[in-house]
DNA sequence: CCCCAGATTGTCT
DNA sequence: GACAATCTGGGGA
């Protein structure tokens, strides 16, 4: 398991630090796993495109939890993953963009009704719907293998093999170069986008 | 209620 | 590379 103190690392620290852990998912006695290839930081403050940045509500209150657990929203008619960052109140978190899958990959194929190991994980939308990742895990610890959870395979990602681009999607607040890729990893969002 | 933007994706040219 | 489908949450009336 990651060590307790984790959740303790500043925003674009932890999304760094999140490349190369593993994500894994488990339900109805199906485990899903993945190796995080991609991730994007959204700031607690000066950052126009954090869901937190206005104020609470109702959709971003886990964002202002201490770090650690899930943030789950819907857009576009698509869940994102995210994992909550630094200390309590602040509001910021890690979006989970893209993975290498390892594990349950059979029954990603048929969550995602394709048979191309390239297509399960490749991007936030596609992440939530291979590993059945829903609004319900909104809030979850994730340092507990209950239901999902992240863990430190031991193989160590050296910083300079971290590629770091402009976050994607974000139209209508200011771009910043929070997104962070495994260099040449095929397992990440695109093709179109940088690696 | 009603309106609409949006941290997306699949399809078509 | 362009664009439409899809739907939930937030804000205003």
């Amino acid at each position: 398991m990651l060590p307790a103190t984790f959740n303790q690392l500043e925003t674009t620290e932890l999304a760094k630090f999140l490349i190369g852990k593993s994500l894994f998912r488990k339900i109805e006695e199906t485990t899903y796993c993945g190796r995080i290839v991609e991730t994007e930081a959204y700031l607690p403050s000066g950052d126009s495109a954090c869901h937190a940045a206005a104020k609470r509500t109702r959709r971003n209150e886990v964002m202002f939890s201490s770090g650690g657990v899930a943030y789950v929203y819907a857009i576009h008619a698509k869940h994102c993953f995210n994992v909550v960052s630094e200390s309590e109140g602040l509001g910021s978190a890690v979006l989970i963009r893209a993975a290498e899958p390892t594990f349950g990959i059979e029954e990603m194929k048929l969550n995602r009704k394709t048979d191309s190991i390239h297509n399960l994980l490749s991007g936030p939308g596609k992440l939530c719907q291979a590993m059945k990742i829903d609004i319900s895990l909104n809030g979850m610890h994730l340092t507990k293998r209950n239901g999902v959870w992240i863990e430190d395979n031991g193989s160590k990602v050296d910083a300079s093999r971290i590629k770091i681009t402009n976050r994607i999607g974000v139209t209508s607040a200011e771009e910043l170069p929070l997104r962070f890729v495994l260099a040449n990893s095929e397992f990440a969002s695109g093709p179109k986008y940088m690696r």
